[in-house]
Parts: C-alpha cells; sequence; structure tokens
DNA sequence: TCTGGGGTCCTAGGACCC
DNA sequence: TCTGGGGTCCTAGGACCC
C-alpha cells in the first residue's frame, strides 16, 4: 500500500527556541541578525550548535570552531545554550505533532516522523501539512519545514529542500525529477568520507549513484552501506515510522579538557570525574552496564580505545572507574598530552542480582552509600536538565525560583533574602545549561530557594564596570574557584574511601 | 585561535574451534 | 606435523547522525 509520510524538523531549532526566551524577556529577535548557539567565545574549543539564517549568509556553519565565526562575522551574537527550555519546547512541539497522527517517531530533539497514512480523512497531504505548520507557528512561535512523501527516507530528504517555513512534497514519482540532479553528499548517511570516495568513482550526483551496481558500489564503501545507499538514491526505504522509542544501548560521557593533560594525576581524576557521571546516569535510568571502554583523543586528534567486560553488571562509581583506570595504560604513556578522554558503558541490563553480592563484599556497603549521597546532592542541584530524570526530587519541586535579567540582580536578591532571614547563607552555582544560579540554603543545607539568570554564564562582563558589575564578576571568579576546589577535594575524599574500602 | 557531546552501526582482523 | 578453510565471537577504529 502506498504510504504518507511527514516529516517535521525546526528551523535553526536552538536558535529558534532560544529567540522565543530572549523575545519573551524584552529582547530582540536573534532570528533576524547573524546569531549563534555556542559556548563560552572567551574559550578557544567553542564550537557552533546552531545558527541563524543570516549568519549562514557569511558562510557559518553548525560545528565551526566559535572562533572562527566570529573572524567572518565580528557583529555576531552568541549565545550559550539553554537545554532544559529547548526540553520544554521539544515537548510542545512533539505533543502538537502528536494531534496530526498517533504514528510518531522522535527521531531527535527536534525532529519527528509521523505516518499519516489511514489518518488523512481524504484530505490532501499537503494541506494537512501545511496546517501542521501554521498550527506550530500559531501556538508555539516557532517555524518548521515538513517533508511529505512515499517513505521515511523521501519525507526526510523532502524537509531539507528550501527553508525556512516550507512544506515540500517528495513522492516516488518525483525521486528522478526532485532528488537525482543533487549532489550525493545530500543523500542521508553520505558524510564527507563517502562523498570524497564516490567523487573520486566519478559518481557525483544522487542519479549517478542510483545507477552504479551494487557490486561496483560495495567494492567502493563496504557491502552494507552500499545496499543501503543504492536503495536511498532509488527513493527505496520500507522501514516503518517505529512508535516505541528503544531502550540505550550504551551511555558515554566525554569532556574536552581546557588544558591538554600530561600527567597520572589530572588523568585520574579526570576517570573520576568521568565515572561518576556516567555511572549517576545509569542509575538515574535504573540500568546496570556489563562493559566499560575508555578512549583518549590527543592533542593531534588521535583517538585511543580500548574496552573489557566486568566480572558483572554493575552502577557502581567504583568498579567502574576501578576497570577505566585497568584500560588506561594500554592507550596512553602518561604524557603524551591528552585533549579529552571519555568513558562508555554497554552491555546494559535491568537485572540487579548485583545485590546477592553486597554481603560478600564488605567493600559495596561503602561505595553504595557514597554513590546515594552523590545522586542526592545532583538531584538537589538539578545538576543535568538533559537526563531523563526518571524520579524527580521532591525537594526541588518545591523549591521556587526567581529569574532575573541580569547577574547583579540576582545576586542583590539573594543578598537581601538573606539579610530578612539571617538563618540562610547563598551561594552561586551555575547550571550546567549555562544558567547563572544563587541558591538559598537553610542551616541544614536544604535549598529553600533560587535566583537564577537564564543562559548568562557566558555574557561576563567585561571592560569598564561598575561597582555592582565588579561584584557580580568577582562572585564569578569566586564560583568557578570553589567549584574547580569542591571538585579536588571530592575526588581526594573518594581516594582516602577506596582507602579504607580495600584496607590498602 | 581550529575543531563539543551524545549516540548508532559497520568493518576488518585476530583468536579459537572444527 | 603441516596446511587450508569455514564459522563464530570479540574488539579497535571509523563513519555517520543530530
Amino acid at each position: 500500500m502506498d504510504r504518507v509520510i511527514f516529516h517535521i524538523d525546526v528551523n535553526s531549532a536552538f536558535l529558534s527556541w532560544s529567540a522565543l526566551k530572549i523575545i519573551a524577556s524584552g529582547g530582540a529577535d536573534i532570528r533576524e541578525v547573524p546569531s549563534v548557539v555556542s559556548g563560552d567565545p572567551e574559550d578557544r574549543r567553542s564550537i557552533i550548535t546552531a545558527k541563524s539564517i543570516p549568519a549562514k549568509k557569511f558562510g557559518i556553519n553548525t560545528a565551526d570552531p566559535l572562533s572562527s565565526a566570529l573572524r567572518k562575522c565580528p557583529s555576531l551574537v552568541v549565545v550559550p545554550p539553554d537545554f532544559e527550555w529547548y526540553s520544554e519546547c521539544s515537548r510542545k512541539f512533539i505533543a502538537i505533532c502528536r494531534e496530526y497522527s498517533p504514528v510518531l517517531q522522535q527521531f531527535s530533539i527536534d525532529e519527528c516522523f509521523l505516518d499519516m497514512t489511514g489518518f488523512l480523512g481524504g484530505a490532501d497531504p499537503v494541506q494537512v501539512a501545511t496546517r501542521l505548520k501554521d498550527d506550530i507557528h500559531s501556538k508555539l512561535g516557532f517555524t518548521v519545514n515538513v517533508g511529505v512523501g512515499s517513505n521515511k527516507l523521501l519525507a526526510k530528504m523532502a524537509s531539507d529542500f528550501t527553508k525556512p517555513d516550507k512544506v515540500h512534497t517528495l513522492w516516488s514519482r518525483e525521486v528522478e525529477s526532485k532528488m537525482w540532479p543533487l549532489p550525493v553528499r545530500d543523500l542521508l548517511y553520505v558524510g564527507k568520507k563517502t562523498e570524497e570516495k564516490l567523487v573520486h568513482y566519478g559518481i557525483s550526483t544522487i542519479g549517478h549513484l542510483a545507477k552504479v551496481n551494487p557490486g561496483t558500489l560495495g567494492s567502493i564503501i563496504g557491502h552494507k552501506a552500499s545496499l543501503t545507499l543504492h536503495d536511498y538514491a532509488n527513493g527505496v526505504d520500507d522501514s516503518p515510522v517505529e512508535v516505541l522509542t528503544q531502550e540505550a544501548k550504551s551511555y558515554s560521557v566525554e569532556r574536552t579538557f581546557k588544558n591538554d593533560v600530561t600527567d597520572y594525576k589530572a588523568m585520574d581524576r579526570a576517570l573520576f570525574n568521568l565515572s561518576c557521571t556516567v555511572a549517576h546516569r545509569i542509575r538515574v535510568d535504573g540500568v546496570r552496564a556489563l562493559s566499560v571502554s575508555l578512549f583518549v583523543k590527543a592533542k593531534d586528534f588521535s583517538v585511543k580505545s580500548r574496552q573489557c567486560q566486568m566480572e558483572r553488571p554493575t552502577d557502581t562509581t567504583a568498579i567502574i572507574l576501578r576497570y577505566a583506570r585497568t584500560l588506561l595504560p594500554d592507550i596512553w604513556d602518561g604524557s603524551t598530552p591528552i585533549r579529552q578522554a571519555g568513558i562508555t558503558l554497554g552491555k546494559l541490563s535491568h537485572d540487579d542480582f548485583d545485590q546477592l553480592f553486597l554481603f560478600e563484599d564488605p567493600q559495596m556497603e561503602y561505595y553504595r552509600k557514597w554513590d546515594e549521597e552523590y545522586d542526592r546532592k545532583a538531584m538537589a542541584e538539578g545538576a543535568d536538565p538533559r537526563s531523563k530524570m526518571r524520579k524527580k526530587s521532591r525537594q526541588e519541586d518545591d523549591v521556587p525560583v526567581t529569574e532575573h535579567p541580569s547577574g547583579e540582580s540576582a545576586l542583590k536578591a539573594a543578598k537581601e533574602a538573606v539579610k530578612k532571614n539571617p538563618d540562610l547563607t547563598f551561594e552561586r552555582k551555575p547550571l550546567q545549561d549555562g544558567t547563572d544560579c544563587f541558591i538559598l540554603q537553610d542551616h541544614s543545607g536544604k535549598i529553600v530557594g533560587r535566583h537564577v539568570v537564564p543562559g548568562s554564564v557566558a555574557k561576563v562582563p567585561k571592560g569598564n564596570l561598575s561597582p555592582e558589575e565588579e561584584e557580580y564578576r568577582r562572585s564569578i571568579d569566586d564560583a568557578v574557584k570553589k567549584a574547580s576546589e569542591k571538585s579536588a577535594r571530592r575526588y581526594e575524599q573518594f581516594m582516602e574511601l577506596m582507602k579504607k574500602a580495600t584496607g590498602k
């Protein structure tokens, strides 16, 4: 049977979503000027996460280093990402799409497929797609492209035609006229390397690719890829719109260091931090991992990795760290400058027979308590908005949050609260999404309030500062220093704990 | 002043067994 | 003891996506 598939793609998603928030607080529409979502402009390692259409006209592309983008366009407006807000926008976007068909597959935070077959009620697919597009725009304030096609591949290709705020069709019968003239690179799963290989053999358009013998193609790009790409180039894709989200097969955490790591102590601290983060995430999701993989990326971008299987599935930080440490000597000589390191957990399961061994291994008691404490603190601080929080801490739900347009006013509000109630203390604690935050705690350390400046950490005032700004600036330096001291302290505490637990 | 972070899947080669 | 080949499993590295 002929299917009708929609692919809905938010135009410059992160940028549009940030724009809405900025407009709501009285700012200008950054979609209309050259602008990007990126990290701290002072950090040479920041890259472009999203760009506006005017920014694209300066030759700025996603994943470019921010420094090179600023060279192309010195007046570029740079805003930090706000993942919590993006998740909220995404949820609303998906909810509207779901009103059009229950057969929905969320493909990423800003894309989904709808199987409209049987849900059109005789209506013209393009009219329905246009209504969906306009519906999202009027209710949520941002634009999308809708691709309409005979299968997922064609719908996705169609949504990528001209942007923004457009509906395009790519039916099977239109493949030859609309898709074959395009360069091979435009085909899904043809990246830089595959493009190079294909062009080397004179295959430069999707039409060329469609006519190449799959056997010949296999010797150029590999067996599996040749079958897929040959089908794709001919507009063939039988894959269904998957309604059920499948569980993650692996969890990974990677960090690029501010300065390349060249000594064991610093590397061991990094392994500890990575282990803490990734182990916390699997505990939140209630899974355990059997395999651990460690990778390091050197200054020259060469990557080395090693993996191993643990004795049994675990979600314990100390165990994961122990295995990660055994992998390290195989991939690092202890002196080569390392720019990035990461840990991936795989072979995941839900069974927790690990508990049975608790009593045989007295160390586990220490480790389990430490992890519980870590999880409790992480939840209270609302650490990572991107993690799918299975259970939210009750405390967090009750804490009032006050938003401020600037850091100075947030600092002032926090100070006044302490003045009114001397039982309270406040501390500056930026959230991971770039939102600045002053938290208020009572004498027991319980968080009772938050004064936040959404997405403000990158906007550190420089140059001639007023006294208020000076103080704010100092509070930032302070918080950075405190955070790094805290991380060092936590590492030392954990090392003590391991010594105690292992009796060494 | 180059180049983030979180995933999935595939390939090629080695180990091991028959 | 040598040689070849097929099948399976494991893993390091690479390509791609958003």
